[in-house]
DNA sequence: CCTCGATGTTGAAACGTTTTAACGGCTGAG
DNA sequence: CTCAGCCGTTAAAACGTTTCAACATCGAGG
């Protein structure tokens, strides 16, 4: 079952020694053909695995990056896995994907192991990035500002608030709900400034804003949310919603409908992302949309380039769009 | 920068021996308080991480099994990758998630490179699972039957194509589309066998059935097998499409909104999955739910019970349901 | 005072690779 | 015939842990 066959049993096999199977496995060119068919059979008929562990404390590199997602749900931060995984795999290395699912223990555990595995590098979208602490592996925040001692590539959260919550108030709203959290999370946080933000510029009293704090960005979430804001009195409800994420958004969508309220009459909703999903909701969602592959290929680049010889840390921050669909169309 | 301090180095900064600092990190309850504090100290100072390779190396083990995935951003996968990582997690286990984007290359290289990390087992939806080949490492196949040499987890995917497509029948459908692709994926491959079945017990003939491939599984392939239905003549349309996924379904239903066609007047639709996102849509899906977590769940349980004394490999199969919404609601 | 067991600590031998410098054999030039 | 140079191969030394048997130390029981 586990014979654990190791490098020395081929070489004998083949008759030759072990450097040569080594040489066979990393530098073929250097041995000769004959020697190397020899070589190839035997690890075949043994059915030889080379051992990483082995390798990687011997050679001290490791083939790998990860990256460590608040949610490995959210199509959003698959979208920028898949940039990633392109951008490492043109550089030779493979990806693993690790799921903090919004927990800092997990997070902890997920980059301790990762700091022992050696791994080449690491990005993370972080619960909570002061906690962060240095380990000698590069690191590159995603989707999330740097405190300056890691590069970082984000997205203007702030902007996209505003972005999203203007379009509410040319639309006609005065009294808008924003819903998302928990507020550890600082995209929740620079979203719901932007907002703010937004109010002020209009002239807008800062009480214009209600904001919804939910335990976290998940659909269910959402409909929670929207249990809440039809609860509250006719005369202070919102009659628009900004999301901070376009999951809340679908259940806050599901959550009208089922209470039989329209999107947009009765509740104008904008989401965040622009999830591939929203385009698709029973009423289409204004969303403001993120480069989301271009987020991970950009990562994964300043993350290669950490270890060249004088590096220092670059910060990208890329610029929202706003999406227009149905979900917020003009008040009549 | 790359100080790589070892355990060696801990240990004569804290006055102790190698085995000592290693008894700290391993088995902290054998060694005295006042030695372990000292130790902790030395670690805390030289910021010394432990090497992941070297301990695997000496001990065996790895704390680590994977999950490799046909497309990491269809939220089946992940909602059973938390079903997994739950049961892991459990075991004290973490896990690293890998996606093929169902491409067997790039599985293959996964497969390779978990067997070489010697992680303690590895979980797959595999693309092709003639080619798998036995490394040692233990693998049980998720949400795809097994030919035997592995333990497998899976739904009854022909019993759930005849639930969708006797479901179109009996509201009075007779020339249905079926949707999905590439057919070396066997999931495609036994949905359609269902699909067939169910045309089979309605006693309509087998032509009452159109199979449109498509390249992949996703969103995009389903909006242009949208444009190919419509483009088909009248009198051969379908007035019903089954599709492989709720991807492709929510892709068709877009499709058929652009075009200004009605759903489920002029084609009803039917998924497959029941992911998250098939409730929330323009038109509610109808779908064929799986238990996807649980699905996770038990895989995981089998992979763990692999390396018990004398092991048997397992077959958990279990039954799809039919969740019928707006989007296939009665003809009229 | 001796013996015994318990408790902490340690030296040294693994684990399975990669790597380096050196080696032997062979070829072709001088 | 010698020698330089090349090619293919090798022995042996790392890499940084864990583990195991052995070793001190100490208090208690005889």
């Amino acid at each position: 079952m586990k014979p654990s066959v190791g490098i020395r049993e081929v070489a004998r096999h083949a008759g030759v020694s072990n450097a040569t199977v080594s040489n066979v496995l990393n530098r073929p060119g250097v041995v000769a053909p004959a020697t190397r068919q020899r070589v190839l059979a035997a690890i075949e008929e043994l059915g030889f695995v080379r051992n990483e562990s082995a390798r990687q404390l011997r050679a001290g590199s490791s083939r790998v990056i990860a990256y460590v997602v608040l949610d490995a749900a959210n199509p959003f931060f698959t979208d920028v896995a898949r940039g990633v995984e392109d951008a490492a795999r043109e550089a030779g290395l493979a990806l693993f994907l690790c799921n903090s699912a919004s927990d800092d223990g997990r997070e902890r555990e997920y980059l301790e192991l990762l700091h022992e595995q050696r791994v080449e590098g690491i990005l993370i979208t972080p619960v909570d990035a002061e906690r962060l602490t240095d380990r000698g592996t590069p690191v590159v925040l995603v989707d999330r500002e740097s405190n300056g001692t890691y590069c970082s590539v984000a997205v203007d959260d702030v902007l996209g608030g505003e972005l999203a919550v203007t379009h509410l108030i040319e639309n006609g709203h005065r009294r808008i709900a924003m819903i998302g959290g928990p507020l550890s999370i600082q995209q929740v946080r620079d979203r719901r400034e932007g907002a703010v933000r937004a109010l002020a510029n209009a002239g807008l009293p800062a009480d214009a804003l209600t904001f919804l704090e939910t335990r976290g960005l998940q659909v269910a979430e959402g409909r929670g949310a929207g249990e809440r804001l039809v609860g509250l009195p006719a005369s202070r409800r919102p009659t628009a919603a900004f999301c901070a994420n376009d999951l809340l958004a679908l259940g806050l969508l599901q959550s009208m409908t089922q209470q039989g309220l329209k999107v947009p009459g009765d509740l104008a909703v904008v989401g965040y992302d622009d999830i591939e999903f929203a385009a698709a909701a029973a009423v289409p969602l204004t969303s403001v949309r993120q480069p989301r592959e271009q987020l991970g290929r950009t990562a994964a680049t300043l993350l290669l380039a950490e270890n060249e010889p004088d590096h220092e840390h670059r910060h990208v921050k890329f610029q929202p769009e706003l999406v227009v669909r149905a979900s917020s169309a003009v008040k009549r």
